[in-house]
DNA sequence: GATGATTTGTACGTATGTATA
DNA sequence: ATATACATACGTACAAATCAT
């Protein structure tokens, strides 16, 4: 999975390359919530002084994906159970949203593109792993953000998305839930299908909020006592 | 040695006041698109050396309110005609989202609260100047983003809002534009009162989308060939 | 609680790259 | 086109705050 850098960010400096290989250390799970990211080692780990690090530290912050303490240093943001709902219901919206434009504007390659790789996917829930579901699941879903044709829309669906990432990470392994959620996508492809904008828009935002409960139990099982990093 | 502030000393680190300081200039209107923002000029006005000034070009370049020539310093934000038009389509989301949720969760209080509101705007409408209507416009929307209690949506339409704001500062000085919106208003208002939720999404997305198609019309007449600084 | 160690926050110097005469 | 001026990107030094004992 490719992260995509928020437009802000210089090409070809230290800062540029040091917030890639940060955020997506966290994004993906290497880097799991609560865990200090100090600056003198991270300078270490990159062959920099301190002076650019405290920068990517800036723009990190500024994505929400640490939090910073003033005069203590930063963490990998945390998340209480309100701020991942709350984070899950605006992606909710986000995504239903952009499933409500991408149902009005989707020419007929990308509404078959979308049909071949739903219908193919079935085979992941039979005999796939989660993790390649989880990359089909990515693939669907960008599919939907990029046919909307709303850059603006589609920037703020990633960025909460790169937020969501380290607290949603395991939830195809919760039991039935790959099959559930092919189910889901067949009943949005279908109204994709049909054209009913607002239809797809309802469906793709209950399909996100089962997403959250998903998750929701996952962090209750696995991560007792967060702290909140928002609001 | 430096500003070490009389007075207020605060938690927040210079960063901070400096970023709150010059993103509200730029929001509020005191800086304009396309203005340079350079880091020596910025360091003597606020008394502190160029290193925090760098980190805080880098938060607004993050909030979109300035943009990041590569060794060619900041100016404030300018846009062209399809990144507004990209923008109003996010921001006329968000705002349908908020407002449909506002339907569905806002307590009478909150819902007299408005209509009070409202109809006391009808006098701005006739007497008022447009930077008093813009007010009563911002408090308006902004009760409607209370009473959805999501705050990371919240968030996310305070942002682009912030990114708006300086090319729709003067829409309200359009011909007949006061008296439009607020039969605007009227409408969604009255769809809250309904609790016809997705009515009202509706409503406030046209709303929004009236009002990207006055800031357009502006910035044609008023800014030619603008640059991009967005996608 | 006090004190030393560690880490963050800020100042400033310098090399490099970009624009302009 | 070359040179000059200038702004940026990063390193280093020091001050201030936090923490660990």
């Amino acid at each position: 999975m490719t992260l995509k850098t928020s437009g802000s960010l210089r090409k070809g400096t230290t800062v540029d390359t040091v917030v890639h290989t940060l955020a997506d250390d966290i994004v993906s799970g290497r880097l799991l919530p609560g865990t200090k990211l100090d600056a003198k080692t991270a300078a270490e780990r990159f062959g920099v002084s301190r002076t650019p690090i405290r920068e990517t530290f800036g723009h990190l912050a500024a994505m929400g994906l640490v939090t910073h303490r003033p005069n203590r240093g930063v963490i990998v943001a945390t998340m209480s159970a309100d701020s991942l709902t709350y984070l899950y219901e605006a992606m909710a919206e986000l995504e239903a949203s952009l499933a409500r434009l991408a149902t009005l504007r989707m020419n007929s390659e990308q509404r078959q593109t979308l049909q071949n790789l739903h219908r193919e996917s079935i085979h992941l829930v039979r005999d796939g792993t989660s993790d390649e579901y989880d990359e089909f699941n990515h693939n669907f879903h960008s599919l939907i953000f990029e046919a909307a044709q709303s850059p603006q829309l589609k920037r703020l669906a990633e960025a909460t998305h790169s937020r969501l990432a380290p607290f949603r990470r395991a939830q195809f392994r919760m039991k039935n839930r790959m099959s559930k959620s092919w189910e889901e996508h067949d009943t949005i492809v279908r109204a994709i299908v049909a054209g009913d904008a607002d239809g797809v828009a309802r469906l793709m935002r209950g399909h996100v909020q089962t997403v959250s409960a998903m998750s929701a139990e996952f962090l209750a099982g696995h991560q007792p006592g967060p702290e909140s990093a928002d609001e």
